[in-house]
DNA sequence: CCGACTTTGTGAACAGGTGCACGAGCGGGC
DNA sequence: GCCCGCTCGTGCACCTGTTCACAAAGTCGG
């Protein structure tokens, strides 16, 4: 695939804002698909992914037309679509780096490999923890990263290192090829344009909790 | 400071994006503090934020005045400002629901209860892990919830359950007074408008991670 | 004390995303 | 075969957030 005119070529751009919903309708689809259900309306999919109704139109609008007027959508063939259209067809190889706490944690994640993900590698610099096994998987040196990534073709890299080596890892990752990162560190990273970046902070998640927890209206008391 | 006129009342209110801002400007604050730096140019903080410097400058300025033209931000002041801001000066009681791969995780996390955050629970439906010590707590029954949200005055529950009591844990958070949830299951789940809530969602990152990866210009073959 | 230089704070233009409202198209009942 | 009701697709107005550009305000050297 990938020839000349293969199967990508968006029509017109996804926004990222959209991007982002994907996901969620793509997990509300597999739900009502276990229901057995034939189609659902943008009414339905909005209630289960918590959202409005015309965003969803508009979200799957730029799929191209996958709804039927005065029916719905075909659930079945939706899920096709956005399986397509967020790449899960086939599975990308996953290397997790940092295996503290959270690194284990992820790697016995099952749901990480459910759909379109398969863990590949793990990878530590604590000369300590090399060999451990862990599920089907050893852990690995930092040092062989570059064959590690070039040899399992490893596209998404997730950090979860501390925050101290968190760049200079995602350094090593983006220098070894891998397109996407998914960092867990407490730190902000710069990375290339062409590679993908996306972060999950807890820290920041629970210091914008507290923000609004502080400046709720009233509640009664605390 | 800030006599008469409580401490809340903002002038304007601070926009959502400004306030997901606020915690990376802080962190980054903590950082340049550490080097004994007295101020920062917006500049600077932008920088180490990763965002442009207009918007720093046009975030802090929700806060009130605490920069000094010709010179930057008093590091010391800007961190006591936004501690304030953020409701970090004091620390909010965390109650974590589900203790598996992830909750277990979550409950050894330093930085967890780094600055502003205690963890003062440990609660799960399963009878068998009941009574399990995880560092000083032990864990407890999902039935004593409403007690123990009451007796601890726990602010901030964070779920991590499997996705299917998700929704049945957070409407038990609700209505056992907890003002903010942090979720972690992968499940859309709808709370009151009183009630803050923010999700951290594994799979979803990965999705949109895989959706860019697939729609990437080219990058020399997969 | 003054003038040059630096950096903030903010008005205004711009960009992107949201939601309404409605026309277009399809199925089903009679 | 036709009409009615339902639901998608989308143009448009609104709103939030971003970025630019510049005046205001302060520092520092001489």
């Amino acid at each position: 695939m990938r020839a000349l005119e293969p199967d990508i070529t968006e029509p017109r751009p996804i926004p990222e804002a959209t991007v982002v919903r994907l996901p969620l309708y793509y997990r509300a689809l597999l739900e009502v698909a276990e229901q057995s259900v034939g189609t659902v309306s943008s009414e339905q999919l909005a209630e289960l992914a918590g959202v409005n109704a015309a965003k969803v139109r508009k979200d799957l609008s730029y799929l191209g037309s996958y709804g039927t007027r005065g029916v719905g959508y075909d659930v079945a063939e939706l899920v096709d679509e956005i399986t397509r259209e967020l790449g899960l067809t086939h599975d990308w190889p996953v290397a997790i780096i940092g295996l503290g706490n959270l690194g284990h944690a992820l790697a016995n994640y099952r749901g990480f490999g459910a759909r379109g993900f398969r863990i590949v590698a793990l990878v530590d610099a604590d000369a300590s923890k090399l060999g451990e096994p862990l599920g089907d998987l050893a852990i690995e040196s930092i040092d062989d990263l570059d064959r590690i990534v070039d040899e399992r073709n490893v596209a998404i890299g997730v950090i979860a290192t501390p925050a101290g080596v968190a760049q200079e890892v995602a350094d090593r990752l983006v220098a070894a090829g891998v397109g996407s990162i998914l960092n867990f560190a407490p730190a902000v990273l710069s990375v290339p344009g062409s590679v993908s970046l996306r972060k999950v902070d807890l820290a920041t998640e629970l210091q914008i909790l507290s923000f609004y927890q502080q400046h709720r209206p009233d509640t009664t008391r605390v």
